[in-house]
RNA sequence: CGGGGCGUAGCGCAGUCUGGUAGCGCGCACGGUUCGGGACCGUGAGGUCGGAGGUUCGAAUCCUCUCGCCCCGACCA
């Protein structure tokens, strides 16, 4: 445990706990530490700071083109659902009811035997009001109205919201009792449309995940005790966290007519005839910041994808004199502005009430991809020391400072190729981290020692649950892109015929 | 809800057992020396000890009640 704080929730000290000696403490840590988040006075629920947010902010701006990209449309639907909406869903309402906040009275009053508000009792509603754990509720009772041809069809709909969900425990990004998100929602004219929707967000999120997070994900099937409340299919990408459990990072649900009926929307197909819709519903949530710093991060911070790095480059001059600064920053105007130009997201660092040691260690913490270091010895030589995150190495490179365009070329390569570095080692990671298993002792063995599992399962409910009563292990999908292989089933024994990924999730 | 821990300065803590009127580190302010991997010295500002009640000449410390947070488990994105 560190031993010293200081202000702004940072820690002097140096160390920060090691992965591999306490890894929750270790991911509490990285997230007060490089500034991202911290826990609120309302229980369960968390500040994100603006650091954090930054983050958060990219991957929102990464997410909505590509969803606009895919014909889908923003709006926006009331955080509060009445009761009678969320009952209408059978399955929905039992498998959120449990973790419901509700608004049972709209005023208060001043305490009439002390100080302070009371709840007015006159003020109770006439029906309690849900704050949203999710909006299918809300989304289709307004669709009722939206739908009533062929033509009005589909609906893509996207909306950014914050949820509330009551858990019994939270942890920072990861479950806190409230979340921003997105939520996808959409109304199809055919079931091969809708699936073919389910699908597509599916693999938008995998693309997101490894292309902009760097994290490879396993693409799947939920079974059905895992499936979404209301669903009639959930898929999933799960991603492998440096500890070896498993974090579903996105889910896209195929709902089939079961919201339609239950909301009664209905449309005139062309034939004339009345049909319900078919419906797919899709989320990512502030969670993907928890997967994003347990992908990546080392014992020395935060690693973040240049990607989504707020600050892609930073640049810390070295120096002794406040005329040296002068110069250091003259001298480096141009090579600022290039990199600016070049689309790249930099960050002089020129405050002078901390040295460039505090600094480098700051950075370091925050992931800042890339870090420039220019004293007065590099201007001499026209150098730069060019230090990378993922790698912790760092080399002089020759910068040119009057007329810096290769060097930001380089650095322009530089941030890509550690883009790519940084997923390969993850994907890495996974890869060294998958087992084949085969026999139950072998099962019980290797969940203890963490990681993916993949294993025959004989399709049945009991043995899923069976299985996760003994290991705490969870099938976390069934994978689409693996091939069929006839087996028999790790638990019972019976034939099989494909693996399906077991892990213990956060 | 079960188990554990904790509420004392902006942050992290000590002091509580054995009541005597609050201390340390960091941060902050000012001055100086430093400056290529988390600098150092000096001076200074800052709290009445989560809340309520009680015992006592006297309570951070003892007793009762209460509120809140964190960690582990069951529930879950």
């Amino acid at each position: 445990m560190p031993d010293c704080r200081c202000g702004n929730g940072i820690y002097m000290s140096k160390a920060l706990p090691k992965r591999s000696e306490n890894y929750s403490e270790w991911y509490n840590e990285i997230v007060k530490r490089a500034d991202l988040a911290e826990n609120s006075a309302v229980r369960g629920c968390m500040v994100i700071k603006p650091y954090g947010f930054a983050i958060w902010e990219k991957m929102q701006r990464a997410l909505d083109d590509m969803f606009k990209a895919t014909g889908h449309q923003n709006a926006y639907f009331p955080l509060f659902v009445p009761k009678s909406f969320l009952e209408k869903e059978e399955e929905h309402a039992e498998g959120f009811a449990k973790e419901c906040a509700v608004v049972t009275h709209y005023r208060l009053k001043k305490d009439p035997n002390g100080k302070g508000l009371i709840v007015d009792p006159n003020a109770k509603l006439e029906e309690e009001l849900i704050i949203r754990p999710t909006s299918e509720a809300v989304i289709w009772n307004a669709y009722k109205g939206w739908i009533q041809s062929w033509r009005d069809l589909p609906i893509l709909v996207n909306q950014w919201a914050n949820v509330v969900r009551w858990e019994m425990r939270t942890r920072i990004f990861l479950r806190t009792a409230e979340f921003l998100w997105q939520e996808g929602h959409t109304a199809h004219a055919t079931l091969e449309e809708a699936v073919n929707e389910t699908h597509q967000m599916l693999g938008v999120y995998a693309e997101f995940a490894e292309g902009w997070m760097a994290m490879p994900v396993i693409q799947g099937v939920k079974s059905a005790s895992e499936r979404f409340a209301g669903a009639v299919d959930t898929f999933c990408i799960e991603a492998i966290m440096q500890d070896g459990k498993a974090l579903q990072a996105g889910t896209s649900h195929f709902l089939g007519q079961n919201f339609a009926k239950s909301f009664d929307v209905q449309f005139v197909n062309k034939e004339n005839q009345l049909e319900y819709p078919w419906a797919t519903s899709w989320g990512v949530s502030t969670r993907l910041m928890g997967a994003l710093i347990m992908a990546h991060s080392d014992d020395n911070g935060l690693v973040l994808p240049p990607k989504l790095a707020p600050i892609q480059v930073v640049i810390v001059p070295i120096y002794r004199t406040p005329e040296d600064l002068v110069t250091i920053s003259e001298k480096i105007a141009p090579l600022l502005g290039e990199l600016r130009t070049a689309g790249i997201s930099v960050k002089f660092d020129d405050s002078d009430n901390q040295r460039s040691g505090w600094k480098f260690a700051e950075y370091e913490l925050r992931g800042v991809p890339v870090r420039l270091g220019i004293g007065m010895r590099d201007l001499e030589n026209g150098t730069v020391e060019v230090a990378r995150r993922d790698t912790l190495t760092k080399e002089p490179r020759n910068a040119n400072f009057g007329s810096p365009s290769e060097f930001v070329n380089g650095i322009k390569l530089l941030l890509d190729e550690i883009q790519e570095n940084i997923y390969q080692r993850a994907l890495k990671f996974r890869e060294e981290n998958t087992f084949l298993v085969d026999t139950w002792d072998e099962f019980k063995v290797q969940i203890e020692k963490g990681g993916f599992i993949m294993a025959h399962w004989d399709g049945t409910a009991e043995t899923e649950a069976a299985i996760k009563e003994e290991t705490k292990a969870t099938i976390r999908c069934i994978p689409l892109l693996s091939a069929e292989q006839a087996g028999n089933c790790v638990y019972s024994g019976k034939e099989s015929a494909k693996r399906v990924l077991f892990a213990r999730a956060y």
